[in-house]
DNA sequence: CCGGGACGTGAACCGTCGTTAACATCCCGC
DNA sequence: GCGGGATGTTAACGACGGTTCACGTCCCGG
């Protein structure tokens, strides 16, 4: 189909418009929050008027909506495939979610935080669509933590999942003034004696 | 002065109204988001109509700033006054640290979600004022951080004790799902070997 | 008992913002 | 070189939401 070529073509070759858009969209989302943000700004930052995007995008809330599920779907695969990557031993899986997560969170603070501010404000069938795959990044998570933690439940495993989650997702609110390196460092080490405590 | 009296009398002593709106303000903001609440919304929660919160409060950013404001100062001054009373040891410190933000967390997570998601949607006098008041917080941590890893810089005790916020900010994510003490329990040992870690 | 302040209500005002419409422009393939 | 699709622009529409206004009611103190 010359719709798939056309999609690969704009999509990846260039990081063209569209592209553009939905990084800027990203980065004022991010420090806005996607509500304070008009179609203008949008817009303004990639050097076009409001109504442009209208030829890139259904909507706000389309975009919005490609923003999230994209993110949501990276994860997971990202997860998924480093825990297959691992091996067996647990640690091991641990460890390699850790460094995942960290690297995410450091290379990307703004999806990060509109990742869990403005899922609210996404219609209801992208929200819970997004939700789906969280609720599957997490459970790789939960499986983990379950085979770290013989003795601990599922409800406690999605508790410190969220824990470290939120340690690691950090990243927005100390973001730049330590080296990245050392950042990393310092992340993955609390994760792990977090998560095996 | 009669200020003061009237203050006293309808701020504490009745839950009256205000203090009513204020509740079911950070409840609604919290599972919607400031922006995504009309006043009509927070006033028909408390059994009135919209403008009727305009007896109560000169705008509806005025009645975010006293929230987010009240928060703050709360978190601020439980935290030096915990410190205070710990005595010298720095891990004794910290554990009271811990324990309060995790109660803190525990009883208010709407108010936790508020208060790092709205407090963008604020007027710029009042969001320097939390600023500030929240950057007084960290340093109560950065001091007993510090004291306990004598070797890090500031730089990296503050980003430790941003992951720990982090860590057990979770708690909106997670809520109602583990019995309070259990979770509590958790992310108190997570929140500790993150930290000395 | 009566005058005023606290508290509410419904209606109207007005700015903002997402979205659409009508009209250009540019460029590529036949 | 010509027609059409992709991409933009400006202007206008319509809805929503914060805020104000004019008007009631209730109650309490002199």
């Amino acid at each position: 189909m010359t719709d798939v070529d056309t999609a690969l073509h704009t999509d990846a070759a260039r990081p063209s418009r569209r592209e553009q858009i939905l990084r800027a969209a990203a980065q004022l989302f991010a420090e806005r929050g996607s509500r304070a943000v008009g179609v203008d700004d949008v817009g303004a930052a990639v050097g076009v008027t409001g109504p442009a995007i209208y030829r890139h995008f259904a909507s706000k809330d389309a975009m919005l909506a490609e923003m999230l599920l994209r993110i949501s779907e990276r994860l997971l695969a990202g997860g998924v495939e480093r825990v297959a990557a691992a091996g067996d031993d647990p640690l091991a899986q641990l460890r390699t979610l850790i460094a995942f997560q960290v690297d995410f969170a450091l290379d990307n603070p703004a999806l990060i935080t509109v990742h869990d501010r403005d899922l609210g404000s996404l219609p209801d069938g992208d929200a819970a669509q997004v939700r789906r795959l969280q609720r599957r990044y997490v459970e790789v998570w939960v499986g983990v933590l379950g085979r770290l933690h013989p003795s601990a439940d599922d409800a406690t495993s999605r508790a410190r999942a969220h824990a470290v989650f939120g340690l690691i997702n950090s990243t927005p609110h100390s973001a730049g003034r330590l080296p990245r390196a050392q950042m990393a460092g310092l992340l993955a080490a609390m994760a792990e004696a977090a998560a095996t405590s």
